[in-house]
DNA sequence: TAGTGGTCTAGACCACCGT
DNA sequence: CGGTGGTCTAGACCACTAA
């Protein structure tokens, strides 16, 4: 079937011209995959892909704005609403920002709104008695080396071993008092030229920076937490007993097709702060 | 303006007939609160509205099936596409959930694909190399005790100090072996008639017997996650040595109307598992 | 085969933003 | 004011489920 069945007797549409156009209307079945039932990818879908190519391959860059929904809709050759909800799930999936009257605009981590969103401590109590918030923390880089990636290294962020990585390693305080230390593998292919005092010359917050001078945007991440026990070295880099107990977080974070581009450990002081998770 | 604006020159619609309708086409305009600027109640989020209340006032019960969308758009004199948005929005929120051919759910506890929605606790390595799952632990109940609220738990629960609360502690063990200790506190008036017995009575999720028993749905929840230092007292319950690291995780969680009904407190032994988070 | 949710279209109007 | 996203409608057809 060519066209759209609610198409009240109209004029068939004009081939090509030179717009990617999807396979049809009303979504296509794809092959049966060897395990499971056949899969149907509607038409909007189709145009999420579409998107999504555009953002992985820059054609706009994190910050602009991208084509209003009517343009997209005569590129693409298909009703707003269906680039309307593309648009919607890509939003919601922080791909994407949309502001009324405005614009669609690509995600940046450089924007307020979605700067700390991966950030979960937060102070115990609110400073000032305002709203809970992420905590303001200052960040010292304490060092930054290019080395060959251990083997759990690598196996998480799926390099060979012995692949270079690099290694950043920093403090975040809090009022003077350390709270978090953080080291930080990234693939050094990836982010060739960077260094400590790239990194001490910079900033804003770390993925503002990987985003705009690496066109490495983090997309989604997952993490795993443990409470474990200080030893000698983190004790005296955090300044705690020997024993003491830490919260370990170790974040895993992806970007487009789903490629792990780094791997973060922190090592926590709760004493004065928590991780926050909302349930829903 | 009473009419849609994409109305075909159709007849008026007749009004009343027993339907409870909302107050106009494309949304209203709420008074302008003291603080901000005015806002907009479109139609879908009052058809939103009205669904929640039916859903708290227990018109359709957990596990059971709403009305159909059609339906549904008959009764509130909305077109389907404003009730689809409506149950959309629910849908996402987990209180309601999409079959397709077979129609809309009330969410409940006892469904799988629902039931451990709020177990963040993962083993490190998926049993029998398989995919990583929730961790399959066995509950023991500790003891079931009824007692005046201490300040700090009724701060929490919203309950004044004093009021009954029931306090319940259980073990959760993982082939044999002690992980988390937990310790409930729940408002004494609204589950009335809790005891051990009945508890050790019920087998499944806690959520689901609060659900079934007691009519109270868990909506959402937050967590703060701290490391502590294992106190004697802990220590024995949970065999490990005086000192270990524990995962501290207390959970506030709420049913409708934002209220906190359960105060969760637990300590987890993180040598063997982790508690897992997706960052989106 | 009937009924349900899921997709798609076309068109109108509204709220919001910058000029 | 024009342009953008946001809401709403009406109607057609598709995919899925159960009888």
């Amino acid at each position: 079937m060519n066209h759209p069945s609610g198409d009240p007797g109209g004029a068939p549409r004009p081939a090509g011209r030179g717009a990617s156009r999807p396979a049809s209307r009303h979504g296509t079945k794809t092959a049966a995959p060897a395990h499971g039932a056949p899969t149907f990818a509607p038409l909007y879908r189709q145009i999420q892909a579409l998107l999504m190519r555009s953002l992985q391959e820059g054609e706009w860059k994190p910050g602009e704005a991208i084509p209003s929904e009517t343009e997209l809709a005569a590129r693409f050759r298909v009703s707003q609403g269906t680039v309307r909800k593309a648009i919607d799930e890509l939003a919601a999936g922080h791909m994407l920002v949309r502001r009324q009257g405005r614009g669609t605009f690509v995600a940046s981590h450089h924007e307020v709104r979605t700067q700390f969103r991966f950030l979960r401590i937060r102070p115990d109590e609110p400073a000032g008695g305002g709203a809970y918030a992420a905590m303001p923390m200052t960040s010292h880089i304490l060092d930054c080396r290019r080395l060959r990636a251990p083997v759990e290294i690598a196996r998480l962020l799926q390099l060979r071993t012995g692949e270079t990585v690099i290694q950043i390693r920093r403090m975040l305080e809090a009022d003077g008092r350390p709270e978090v230390l953080d080291e930080i593998w990234l693939p050094g292919a990836r982010f060739r030229g960077l260094s400590a005092e790239r990194l001490a010359a910079y900033s804003g917050p770390l993925y503002g920076l990987f985003e705009a001078e690496f066109g490495t945007r983090m997309i989604r991440a997952t993490e795993r937490l443990k409470a474990i026990a200080a030893d000698a070295a983190l004790a005296r880099e955090l300044d705690v007993a020997p024993g003491s107990p830490l919260l370990l977080v170790e974040r895993l974070t992806y970007t487009y097709e789903d490629r792990p581009v780094e791997l973060r450990r922190g090592y926590s002081v709760t004493t004065n702060h928590h991780y926050y998770n909302e349930l829903i």
